[in-house]
RNA sequence: CCAUGCAUAUCGCAGC
């Protein structure tokens, strides 16, 4: 049991729901455990109406079943049902918590987001590490950076987290400053960075980053090759595109913008063909390059063909 | 010491 358990989770963490539902399917005997985890398969999946069913289905519920149920709800942008889940629940412990602050925090409810962690009893990293993020998604670095340095414990989420919040603002110097003062880095720390220099014109400094890194996966990948689609380096980007060892919708779709801006609809179309999936965003960065280069007609037949 | 729930990095358009 625990061993299906775990493989029907490791299907579930790679995105394979089809496979993960068999397996869940096939088990002659489930637990509370295997019964959570396919819940959260469903839910991380986006299908919250399987989810919701499958909750029905459950003979029995505990603290993480409603924690999952809570964050669905949040993640489909239902607040006042993930509340409800919360208000529901005969017991809370911090997860619970931090999970509600997380609803709140990312759908826009930073004033009931505040409310909640002053009325918190008990906090923890994630819980401060939320406000921080928080903050900063609202615009408020000042506040973000107030918490931050008002915390007793940091974890590397929490400085990547805070890293992070300047370089969505462009704060190039405050970013590098802090980069500076990490003692541990991870692959989102040099991201981060990396973000921060492509996004304010020193596409240079990104690459040189690049090159420097300790750690790399797809996302750094990503991250440069729109760092050239953005520049207009049209080139670095092709090539990089094809050395990189694995590609994702991502990966697709910025060199599909880069072309469609630049008049090249036939290297556009290309790339559609080579990609495995598609995703909305494929199809707007199409769509608005044929509407802006004032094809219409093509934008529309595109538009049936979808 | 790890079978399940919470925090951090990448792509288009429009809005604020």
């Amino acid at each position: 049991l625990v061993t299906l358990t775990a493989m029907l989770n490791a299907y579930a963490q790679n995105g394979h729901l089809d496979e993960a539902k068999f397996v869940f399917d096939s088990m002659k005997e489930r637990n509370l455990i295997s019964w959570n985890v396919m819940l959260t398969a469903f839910a991380d999946s986006g299908f919250l109406q399987a989810a919701k069913d499958l909750y029905h289905c459950m003979p029995e519920h505990d603290l993480i079943t409603w924690t999952a149920m809570l964050v669905a709800f949040a993640s489909d942008g239902q607040v006042e049902q993930a509340k409800r889940v919360f208000d529901q629940m005969d017991e809370r412990d911090l997860v619970a918590w931090n999970a509600m602050l997380c609803a709140y925090a990312d759908n826009g409810h930073l004033e009931e987001c505040k409310r909640l962690f002053d009325s918190m009893k008990e906090r923890n990293i994630v819980s401060w590490t939320v406000m921080v993020t928080a903050y900063s998604e609202f615009g408020y670095i000042r506040d973000a950076r107030i918490l931050f340095d008002r915390m007793k414990e940091w974890s590397l989420v929490t400085w990547n987290a805070m890293l992070s919040a300047y370089a969505q603002n462009g704060q190039v110097l405050e970013a590098k400053k802090l980069f500076d003062k990490m003692d541990e880095r991870d692959a989102v720390t040099w991201t981060a960075l990396m973000v921060v220099y492509a996004q304010n014109g020193h596409l240079k400094d990104a690459k040189l980053l690049f090159d420097r890194m300790e750690h790399w996966n797809l996302i750094t990948c990503n991250v440069l090759l729109s760092a050239y689609t953005d520049s207009g380096h049209i080139d670095s980007a092709r090539e990089l595109l094809e050395s990189m060892l694995e590609r994702d919708v991502v990966s697709y779709n910025s060199m599909l913008c880069a072309y469609a801006r630049h008049g090249h609809l036939e290297d556009a179309w290309r790339i559609l063909e080579l990609m495995p999936e598609w995703n909305l965003i494929t199809w707007s960065a199409l769509f608005s390059a044929y509407a802006q280069r004032g094809y219409l007609e093509e934008a529309m037949k595109m538009l049936y063909n979808m």
